[in-house]
RNA sequence: GGGGAGUUAGUUCAGUUGGUUAGAACGCCGGCCUGUCACGCCGGAGGCCACGGGUUCAAGUCCCGUACUCCUCGCCA
């Protein structure tokens, strides 16, 4: 007589609770068939459920269940009822539940599944493409479960922090209007106001300043963005921030915060006691030795500006190509491979392929001799004046390789940055994924406020056109505007900018300085951000704040490979979601609804 | 938008100098098997070689284009 599994007969244990404490006892399992064994007399079932595996083993003595777990494939959803019992002997110490294994007396099917595309299995066995248009059998995969539980944990542990240390969880629109500069936005039409457009949030920014001056002193929310820009490794156009901001505070009370949150987080997830506060660095120090503002602190290969040197040497130098490129406002810098980690020369020719790719011209390199000479350079007019003062900037001793790049500053930055983190890499310095066990946070502080635009010949700002300039650099704002430095930060864990925030402007005078040294007129700020330059006029009080990466912090803290680990139904690289198909085609008379016509044909 | 890599059974891959019937493993179907845990053994089905052109007596293989996926630079205040 067949058992009424789920209406009468309740799950009693998941897949991975039982021990050897509960021999004896008669449980009812659901799950799906992970691996089958079929001897024949014995059948054997490894059930899997988000908890973990429980063999199951059906004998001839139960012959409805016996025959039955014959029929059992791969993916089955089924039911079980039996009696745990000792493997004794027979136990398996790689799995959680070995030492037992029900002898099922009754066995449900609930459904049949067709052979999947892959097996689900902990190991990835098929490529990104096919997981992600069978996403739903990919998150059945171990690894995946765990992530995503662990970002559940995450989102826990951030509401009773923040809700603990007075924050208030407060929603903002998605929708909203759209504003210039920055990422650039989704645009969703208007079919109620002819020819208009929302945009899409790309972060709550300007609305959880108008909660400070609302008066709600500390704010947080868990919250989607969007940005229509190219898709990277550790970039989605919709990802997850959790975003904060107080009244009231300074630069340093912001910091102690979000170390603390960061700190239960990893003490609560990993068991780590991260020490803090974090190491804090000058922008310009980290942009100098790394080369750009989120420096991987696991490792040194720190960079040596020869700018100065170069200069001072001239022509005289012998190194012509230089020599040039600081003439025309570019920069020299160099990064020593240690003689204790060598690089072959096949692995040396390599590096020059990867310069390349990242868009550099070459790669000018030189193996430093007993005394102190040059060898595999092209740099063979060097002065030995300059080749001396070179070696002893970068602190070259006999065996070290010397990498050189000169160009364009940010080019330099970019190519050393990245030559930086590869070199690490190939040298064991660092894993290619996962923190390799070490933690390195810090701030990176004190930023410029303006960035200079060579296209446009004009200044723009760095981070946001609210961002409050040192109190003592408001006098450069008109005059030297590259000279004023800004409250502005980024938390940096081993090479990823996991967070970002400032203090925000709050001084309508100040602020209208930031606008003219923008080339900002009044009629064009107050029709981009008219509602906030008003909210500011009726007693703002003195705000700042951040927003953490949820997505990059979920993938450091699982040691997932790529930020499509962790979000479950991400978008491929050119933003199309595999299983839907996202985004389509959608009719005329939908598009005519909302206004819009389109200029490209229908595919197909 | 630029550069690079890839696409062959359901899946992961092999496929020689261009040569006639495109292989293996896992999965799937059938049979045997009572202590397996990557169970084992026997048999079977399963291919528009991504798509479209071209070269050739002959193309999975060589050439050109397209699509898709991934990596990378630009971009991401």
């Amino acid at each position: 007589m067949a058992v009424p599994f789920i209406s009468e007969v309740k799950r009693t244990h998941t897949c991975g609770q039982l021990t050897a404490a509960n021999v004896g006892e008669e449980v009812v399992l659901f799950g799906w068939v992970h691996n089958r064994r079929d001897l024949g007399g014995a059948v054997f079932i490894d059930l899997r459920d988000r908890d973990g595996l429980t063999q199951v083993v059906f004998e001839p003595n139960h012959a409805e269940a016996h025959e039955t777990a014959g029929h059992l494939r791969l993916e089955y959803c089924i039911g079980i009822k039996g009696k745990v019992v000792s493997r004794g002997r027979n136990a398996n110490p790689n799995l959680k539940t070995g030492e037992i294994e029900i002898k099922a007396t009754d066995l449900t099917i609930f459904n049949r599944s067709e052979p999947t595309p892959f097996l689900v299995e902990d190991k990835v066995s098929t490529s990104e493409e096919k997981r992600l248009a069978y996403r739903y059998l990919d998150l059945r995969r171990g690894p995946l479960q765990h992530t995503l539980m662990t970002r559940s944990k995450m989102n826990a542990l951030t509401r009773s922090y923040m809700v603990g240390n007075g924050f208030m969880e407060l929603e903002t629109p998605f929708m909203g209007k759209y504003t210039p500069g920055g990422a650039r936005n989704f645009l969703v039409p208007s079919r109620i106001n002819p020819g208009k457009f929302y945009a899409l949030a790309e972060s709550p920014q300007l609305y959880k300043q108008l909660f400070m001056v609302a008066g709600f002193d500390r704010y947080f929310q868990i919250v989607k963005c969007f940005r229509d820009e190219d898709l990277r490794v550790d970039r989605q156009p919709e990802f997850t921030q959790i975003d904060v901001e107080m009244s009231f505070v300074t630069q340093d009370d912001i910091f102690t915060m979000i170390e603390g949150l960061l700190k239960k987080l990893w003490g609560e997830v990993l068991g780590i006691d991260i020490p803090t506060p974090f190491m804090r660095m000058d922008f310009y120090e980290s942009m100098a030795k790394y080369g750009n503002d989120k420096p991987d602190l696991r490792f040194g290969l720190e960079h040596v500006v020869l700018t100065d040197l170069i200069r001072e040497h001239g022509e005289a130098g012998g190194v012509p190509m230089m020599w040039e490129a600081v003439q025309q406002k570019g920069i020299v810098k160099a990064m020593v491979v240690p003689a204790e980690k060598p690089l072959s020369r096949a692995e040396s020719d390599k590096l020059e392929d990867f310069v390349k790719q990242a868009g550099a011209k070459g790669l000018a390199r030189a193996k430093v001799n007993e005394a102190g000479e040059w060898t595999q350079s092209p740099l063979k007019t060097i002065s030995p004046a300059l080749r001396q003062a070179i070696n002893a900037a970068c602190n070259a001793k006999a065996g070290d390789l010397i990498l050189f790049q000169f160009g364009r500053e940010s080019l330099v930055h970019t190519v050393m940055a990245n030559l930086r983190v590869h070199v690490a890499k190939k040298l064991g310095l660092i894993p290619e994924y996962g923190s390799g066990g070490q933690w390195k946070f810090l701030w990176v502080v004190n930023p410029p406020l303006f960035e200079y635009d060579e296209e446009t010949n004009t200044w723009a700002a760095a981070h946001h056109a609210f961002t409050r300039p040192h109190d003592e650099d408001v006098q450069y704002l008109l005059t030297d505007p590259g000279r004023v430095k800004c409250h502005r930060y980024d938390v940096v864990l081993n090479g990823f900018e996991i967070g970002g925030g400032s203090i925000r402007l709050h001084d309508p005078k100040v602020q209208a300085e930031v606008f003219k040294a923008l080339g900002i007129q009044d009629e064009e700020a107050r029709a981009k951000f008219g509602f906030l330059l008003d909210a500011l006029k009726y007693g703002a009080p003195p705000h700042g704040g951040l927003a953490l990466g949820m997505d990059r912090l979920a993938m450091l803290l699982t040691g997932a490979e790529s930020l499509r680990d962790v979000i479950p139904f991400p978008k491929s690289k050119t933003g199309t979601d595999l299983m839907t198909g996202a985004p389509g085609d959608v009719d005329e008379k939908q598009l005519r609804e909302i206004h819009v016509r389109s200029v490209t044909p229908p595919q197909k």
